[in-house]
DNA sequence: AAAGTAATGTTATAGTATAACATCGCTTTT
DNA sequence: AAAAGCGATGTTATACTATAACATTACTTT
């Protein structure tokens, strides 16, 4: 994995199952060193979203569980995606009530994302020089700022005409 | 009003109810210019919207139109949203689920909003040099932009410790 | 083995939004 | 003025998103 500070879209032949096992191998590893319990919902919830490969809703999410746990109800899902969330192994797309894999979970800081509206694809930017200038305006406008959401919506390359 | 290009939180004792006042004569001579049809129903949502001045849920909405208009349900309540955002004299924050009135609603682009989670109060943005940067970022990673959700959380000055 | 705590199970409900079809009321044409 | 056309509203039902509250299980520490 390159040190870039985005991550673009993803090629359409790109190995997606490792793309998977590399980021259940990080979230893996993470959890391991922070003494959080990656159990086999939350692995399985995760491994659930990458294996989507774009943002994914929640009961989407508890459908597919289902299928392999069948007492899964809507807070089986929701407790994993907090746990996610709050560990930064997944991020929620607000204007799509989506959820999707982070690429850079141990960034402490959240990321910017691309969305084709055509592929429905996401790329998520970890830009400083954008979190510096969104940092400072807010600044001048009276703001100390704590979280952002930036969500920009389009179609990448591939999805125009 | 200051052609500023972004407007910071109000004052403790801004005048608000010319400020309401203000909001509905640019939006309905703005309806008229656009031959668009500024109904009771969509006039009063707005007035609720500016009158609340901090984003308020749908539901609470229709709660308020219903002490008026007993016979009011979702469907009123959100194609009144439907017109008010698509001529751009409401926003929709999504980090709330929960709407606003513009600023600014002549204006062709979406805006940027910091939001205090304090006082709930939120300002708008209209930084082209944002604008920009957020557009060429996207550009570089493959993606034409066409909306954008910028959403900053955190203290504005009165809410700081 | 017992106690303590984190995770999950389970039921119910709150909150957000739209589909689908009927009716009303304005405007334009006849 | 009557009829047609169309946009707005009325009405009922339902889909989708998310959390509250309390019971039980299972891991960990003592």
């Amino acid at each position: 994995m390159p040190a870039a500070t985005f991550r673009s879209f993803h090629s359409q032949n790109h190995n997606h199952r490792d793309c998977v096992a590399a980021a259940l191998a990080r979230a893996e590893s993470l959890c391991r060193r922070r003494g959080a319990r990656f159990t086999r919902i939350r692995r399985r919830v995760l491994e659930l979203i990458w294996a989507g490969h774009r943002p994914l809703p929640a009961y989407e999410l508890l459908a597919q569980l289902r299928r392999e746990k069948h007492n899964a109800t809507p807070p089986t899902i929701y407790r994993a995606l907090d746990f996610l969330l709050a560990h930064r192994l997944a991020h929620k797309i607000e204007s799509l009530n989506a959820y999707i894999g982070c690429t850079r979970p141990q960034h402490d800081h959240a990321g910017q994302f691309l969305i084709c509206d055509g592929c429905r694809q996401v790329a998520e930017l970890h830009d400083p020089e954008l979190q510096r200038m969104l940092e400072r305006k807010a600044s001048r406008a009276g703001l100390k700022a704590a979280r952002q959401t930036i969500e920009i919506r389009g179609r990448c390359k591939g999805c125009r005409p």
